[in-house]
Order: structure tokens, then C-alpha cells, then sequence
DNA sequence: TGGGGCCCTTGACGGCCATCAACAAAAACT
DNA sequence: AGTTTTTGTTGATGGCCGTCAAGGGCCCCA
């Protein structure tokens, strides 16, 4: 376990000068609200590995994206487990725990160093109650979850491992990707073949062998966490089953 | 193509008669509401084989279920397909499009003779405008939704073809079953081999391979659309794979 | 009564991927 | 430094399931 300090306090951030406020859910919210909202946070600081949640832990409230990214993934009683969603900045998550005020149906794994803060559920509550917009905004989120939760069950079906692969990686360079001086795009993971494997439920053998059969064909030259995607139409081609 | 009459109107149920009304969503909904929702609303039959709604069509709004049932399936290009859940009476369908007031991303197909009501968009939005309690019951049932969705989903990556047989059984058993005079389940399919190894996304001589072992396991015995769940015990151990 | 679809079944074969095993490489610990 | 542990790679093997091909039961219709 190479966790270190989990979820340390940080000078809090005030939610007036965050620009993820400004973007998505809470753009709905009145000045006084988001008053409201800034003095309920409580901001922390995450490093890679540890869980931001555990699976079936309680759900405290809403955690809201200043920095960083986390996975997050369902494992079963024998250790498989599958890729929910990534999220990174200026998203949220939690909402879908705080609807039916259960407990976590998934864990939530700190991929890069992240800052997030918590919205507590009876914070978010009031402001529920006060600004009907906002539970909108959340329904529309979830309405979208639903529609790539829909396709991604789709295609964990239908695709090969290639495909899988494939989709992950596209996945990966929306959110880790760099473009090159020559317009390659390098891709510095932040997690190793295990992960990757566990990520996709499939064995790491296979995600070598798949990488493997990739970089002959000419779609990507890999070595270690680095992906350079050399041929993108051909990756993007690999996707097009639909 | 053994469709006959799409959605024919037939003399409008009163949904202050409808028992669908009292479960489920529209509890939340006064008097009044009630009223309202009830002018509005069509009333439609339809038989099995025909489509509620297609992949891509506009949706026209929410569809509230009197009687019978339907089968959410999503399709790629390639004529591959899942099955995304099943309907029956007392449900509703249609919020996740409403929400993101797009087009369906999956097809709706009639299983039972049903008698089914249409809410159209703009009605729904003046009941929500109306009744912000109408809106969190959706919300609640999304993310009740997406919970399913992700056990489903890790189901589909990790469970072989027996364990997805199962579930899909399990899931049938719930809306087809009826228990037997000697303690049996008698599960009477509304559609054929060729369909279900669709909805699971498999083929067709896979399933009849599947429920033959099965059955020599003693789990159950099948003759064309008529199952009978011997041992249920072992059935449910299938799926215990959590 | 026979014929033509349609769906289901059964068998044979092959490909994809999990599994096992051995080793290399890197990282963590003493 | 050396040792142990974790992670990544490569090859061999086997099982599961998709694919192809052939045959059987059932219904509809002449």
C-alpha cells in the first residue's frame, strides 16, 4: 500500500475564484449561495494511490474537482473489477450516491495529485431546496452518465480486447494526452499495465501482448508509462464500430 | 416482420383509476396534477414485436406503463446488441431522454400485449416546473439506474456466458415467473432463442448449448419458449459471483 | 399430402484470450 | 550493496465461445 497522507486539509480554496465553479453545475447558484457553499466545503489534498472513496463506505456528499483526476471502478467478491468513468477537473461526483442516500457502489482511486473538495450532504440539501436549477443540472448529468454508461456496456460486449484497449486509450489522451512537435501525441500514464489490465478486466499478459500488436501496426510505439500515438486515424478507426 | 397495429389509440384510462399512479413516480403529484396529467396523456396498445420507440427517433416524451412489458436494447452498425434493461407495468421510461432532450439511444421493444401512456415533453416540463418533488423522484430513480447499470457492466466484463444466461433468467423469473403446485418456477419466454442471444449479445446456438448444460446440471428443464427452474438455490449461486 | 420458410439444434473447427510457468526488470526494504 | 517484492514480458497450453455447415421440427399454404 503506497499510500501516503490521505486526504490532508489544505488552506481552504475559496469557491469565488474557482474556475470550475464557473463552469458546469454550480454555475446555477446565486452569489449568496455560493457564500453558502464556500463556508460548508472542506478542500483536501490527495496523492496517486490512495481512494479518494471506498467501495461501500457511506457517502459524505458531493466531492467537486479543483485539481487532479480519479478512476472510478466497481470490483466484484473476486477481485475483478471494471472502469466506471475517469473524472478530472471541473467535474463532480457523488451525486448518484447522495439520490438514494446509500453507500458507495464503486471506489474512487487518485490517479495524479489531486485537490477536491467535499460538499456535505446537508449542505447540499439546502441548496437542493433552495435553487430547484440545481437538481436539474444534476438530473441532466445523470441522464447523460447514463447514456455512456448504455455504450460502454455496449461495447464491453461487442468489442474484442483490441477494441477495449483502444477506447481506453482515446479515453486517456482526452484527459493525459500532449501534442508533439512532430503531432504525435505522447501519453504519459499514470498507472502501470496492472492497473491497466484491472481497469479493462483483463489480464496483464494481454494488455502487453495487445500494446504489442498496436506498435506493429503502427498505431503507437510504447515503452513503459509512455504511449506516443504515431497513427490516430488508425486508432480512431479501431472505434468506429458504430 | 410480425407487427400489426403500432400503437393503436384505445379509450383513455383514467389515471385516477390507474394503480401504476399510486406506486412509483407520480405519487408525488396532487389532486390537481393528477387532472392535468390525465387530460394529457395518450393512452396506446401495442403487441409484441413492435417497436414503443427506435434507436435515434425523437423522443416525444415519457411513457408510463398500464400493462405489459418492453425490452431497452441498445444496437451498434454491426447489428450487435444488449439488452439495457426490461420494463413492466408500473415503470415509466423516457426521463433520460427528457433530460437531455436528445434522441433515444435505444430501442424500446414490446414483449407483452401492452397498454402503455404517453406524457408529452411539455406537459412533464410544466408538472416539474410545478412540483419540484417530481423531479428529485426522477433523480432518485437515475441514479438508481446507473447503480444497475455499472453491476451490469461489470457483470458483462467478468461473467462468462453462464453467469449472463443466468442473470437474464433471474431477471425474467422476476416479470414471467409463476410458481407450480410442486414449488417449480414455470417461466413462459415471451420470445425465442434467436432474441435472447441477442439481448445478451451472444449466438443463438451458444444459448441452446448453455441452457442444455443447464439443464444436465439439474438446474432447470426447457422445452422451446417454456423454462421450469428446478433448483432456483443453484440458479441464484450462479450469480453470487459478489 | 407435400413443399417451403423459419427457428432451433447438433457437430466440427478455429480464434481469442485466460491461465500457468519462467524469466527479466524495476522498486522497495534491510 | 544485497534481498525480497512487485511489475512487466514472453512462450506454451487449454477452454470457451464464435463461426460454418448440415439436419430436424413446426407452421403456413397450396
Amino acid at each position: 500500500m503506497a499510500q501516503q497522507n490521505a486526504g490532508n486539509r489544505t488552506p481552504n480554496l475559496s469557491c469565488r475564484d474557482c474556475p470550475t465553479l464557473r463552469a458546469a453545475q454550480w454555475r446555477v447558484l446565486t452569489q449568496a449561495e455560493v457564500e453558502r457553499l464556500d463556508r460548508a466545503k472542506r478542500t483536501a489534498a490527495y496523492s496517486p494511490g490512495e481512494p479518494l472513496f471506498q467501495q461501500n463506505s457511506p457517502c459524505e456528499g458531493i466531492h467537486c474537482f479543483a485539481s487532479g483526476s480519479v478512476a472510478l471502478r466497481k470490483t466484484d467478491g473476486h477481485g475483478n473489477s471494471v472502469l466506471i468513468n475517469l473524472i478530472s477537473e471541473g467535474s463532480t461526483i457523488g451525486y448518484r450516491c447522495y439520490y438514494n442516500s446509500q453507500h458507495h457502489a464503486e471506489e474512487a482511486e487518485v490517479l495524479e495529485p489531486s485537490t477536491i473538495c467535499l460538499v456535505p450532504n446537508n449542505v447540499l440539501g439546502e441548496l437542493l431546496a433552495a435553487n430547484p436549477s440545481l437538481g436539474e443540472v444534476f438530473s441532466q448529468q445523470m441522464a447523460k452518465d447514463l447514456r455512456e454508461m448504455e455504450q460502454a456496456l455496449l461495447e464491453s460486449v461487442t468489442l474484442p480486447v483490441r477494441g477495449r484497449v483502444a477506447r481506453l486509450l482515446r479515453l486517456l489522451m482526452d484527459r493525459f494526452g500532449e501534442a508533439n512537435e512532430t503531432g504525435e501525441i505522447v501519453l504519459r500514464l499514470p498507472f502501470g499495465r496492472q492497473e491497466m489490465a484491472e481497469l479493462l478486466g483483463i489480464q496483464r499478459e494481454t494488455v502487453t501482448r495487445t500494446l504489442n500488436a498496436l506498435q506493429s501496426d503502427g498505431v503507437l510505439a510504447h515503452t513503459g508509462r509512455t504511449l506516443i500515438v504515431e497513427d490516430l486515424d488508425r486508432l480512431l478507426d479501431e472505434l468506429e464500430a458504430e
